[in-house]
DNA sequence: CACCGTAGTCGAAGCGCTTCGACGGGTGAA
DNA sequence: TTCACCCGTCGAAGCGCTTCGACTACGGTG
């Protein structure tokens, strides 16, 4: 192993000229810094973590994933991946952490020094996490909006006005009566953040129009997708707009449709709010808002990063929605 | 910050006998054990990272994951979960690399002494990582195995007995005539081993029983199924038996041959290779062999805690596979 | 011309932990 | 009874790094 001694031995300087020319904390000579840059090269030299952690930074970033039913894995993972991209950006990281272990993994961290900072996903409204992230100094980025988010630094689509824009585009082609087909009834249980602000959205744009509009809670499978589809008609015959918040449903939605002898968009419109890659290779294009995903992971790393340089960050980063026109809506009765 | 020297003084110990009472590495009476464990408890003490790792052991372990095309994410994320959820069983935590960074993420880890091992997926029958592996000390797992794994530890799904309980299946059921709907081309490209061994226990099987064979490698979507299916018929107008290796690719493969005017399993029988949810959860339940990613997941943890600790572990395990009888292969001709 | 400030560098201390060597006191064998 | 040995514990050293406090040399100021 070669140590900060071997690379301060071949540049003739000493070993804190060399911590310092590599960390810039203090000034050092033009001169001198890339004769350190050079030995640093020409040895292979890299701090070791142990040693780097007694100035307390370990260059790693914990990320907390939900590993649990009514989560769009693809979803998950593309968070995942724009995370450890982002942060291998800013030379850092990332601890994988599930969310089973909850509380007890960011405290592991905080403690330990594992992590010089937390990212969370699957924040719900009154998440249990939260007060450990404000009593404790760990720095942390939520991916999500809780109901208080006073004190913490969060980033999510707004998803609140993701609803309302799926109601208004449908209510801008003339449709009156209108349905949510929404997530799993376990992620609305759990009190999940996006999934009740959407539903919000939904609800208030909806009778802002004077538009009918009923919400369903949906799981998964072909099956389940069926039964929905007959119980929004038989509720609402003069149904003709669908809002479908929950990625694999999208399918088999459409198939239900269509064995109903409905077409889309002919007889029912139909908007989903879904990664984007979902929406377009659908098998009917399906008009969407995109929940960037990707975005999100890169922005919260970044927040992150920011956060522990010392930097002011915003409280809350909502991104605003964005509607992309496809095959599965049109006006009424066209 | 709780520090060992608190946790002594609490104690009434040396620091050393502290370390000492919580590593065993020396024989402390229990007596002073049992006061050591009180104060540790007492106080919330949690060793920091830094300082442990002078002693050479972070606790972490890397797990490299693909992101690349012709992959399945919901079999990384399996890995991934099952990884997580292993290690924590061993007291480790997880670190994510991605694929993309290749050598240059095991390298940093090993000289950086960031995680005590590595577990790679996705192995290429010539892995460029594997040299590394070798000559740096960091321990290391294989999910998958290279065309040449002495002197490396590997476990993996055995994919060649796959193929070929795939093809004794279907011939028992009296098919002649069959093909192997593969992961997409650039998969075979890249020699990912999995993907070849498949290929070879298919076609060896199906030469040893005289069956016509055939194999496509095939992209994902409802087209490219389409095509292939087609094709496939075309090709072989005989077609009785299809084996799929590629877990996205079996449902829109149902599609086809129904929209082709063919039953299943009434004319074709289909038999997927693939984790056994998908194929329970297909539009019709589909005849499988299991890829057990989380079993191999767990199996990696086990194996490289057991390097670690320095005690000998086989070269390479490979999984035997299982084949689960569904409603997607029938006997010829019925 | 005396003085001060600053840029650039070094040495030493210290971080929390592990581990080596040593030591005291008991135990078993001779 | 004596000696060797081992168990249990301690103190100190050391890991690779950062950081604090000096120190030197030089240029600018009054």
């Amino acid at each position: 192993m070669v140590t900060i001694t071997d690379v301060a031995r071949r540049a003739g300087v000493s070993p804190s000229t060399v911590s310092y020319a590599l960390s810039g904390k203090r000034p050092i000579s033009d001169a001198t810094r890339l004769r350190v840059q050079a030995a640093v090269r020409e040895l292979g030299y890299r701090a070791d973590v142990g040693g780097r952690a007694r100035g307390h930074r370990s260059g790693v970033l914990a990320l907390a994933v939900p590993m649990r039913s009514g989560i769009h894995v693809p979803v998950v993972t593309q968070f995942a991946v724009s995370v450890v991209t982002a942060a291998r950006a800013h030379d850092h990281d990332v601890l994988l952490l599930t969310q089973e272990e909850g509380e007890e993994g960011i405290g592991r961290v905080a403690e330990t020094g594992l992590a010089d900072g937390v990212i969370l996903t699957d924040v719900q409204l009154q998440d249990s996490r939260l007060p450990l992230l404000r009593s404790r100094s760990l720095p942390s980025v939520l991916i999500g909006l809780p109901a208080e988010p006073e004190g913490l630094t969060c980033v999510d689509l707004d998803f609140r006005a993701a609803g309302e824009l799926c109601v208004e585009h449908l209510a801008r082609l003339g449709h009156r009566t209108v349905a949510l087909v929404g997530s799993p009834p376990e992620v609305y249980v759990r009190r999940t953040a996006f999934a009740r602000r959407l539903v919000d959205g939904f609800t208030s744009a909806a009778d802002r129009h004077r538009l009918t509009s009923t919400v369903h809670p949906c799981g998964t499978g072909a099956d389940a997708a069926r039964a929905v589809a007959e119980r929004l008609l038989r509720e609402l015959p003069a149904l003709t707009g669908v809002v479908v918040h929950n990625e694999p449903l999208v399918d088999p939605l459409l198939d239900a449709f269509e064995h109903l002898g409905l077409r889309v968009p002919g007889d029912v419109s139909l908007v989903a709010v879904c990664p984007a890659p979902v929406a377009a290779t659908a098998r009917t294009p399906v008009t969407s808002v995109a929940v960037p995903s990707a975005e999100l992971g890169t922005r919260a790393v970044r927040l992150l990063i920011r956060k522990l340089s010392g930097a002011p960050v915003p409280g809350t980063t909502l991104l605003p929605p964005r509607l992309t026109q496809r095959a599965s809506t049109a006006p009424r009765g066209v």
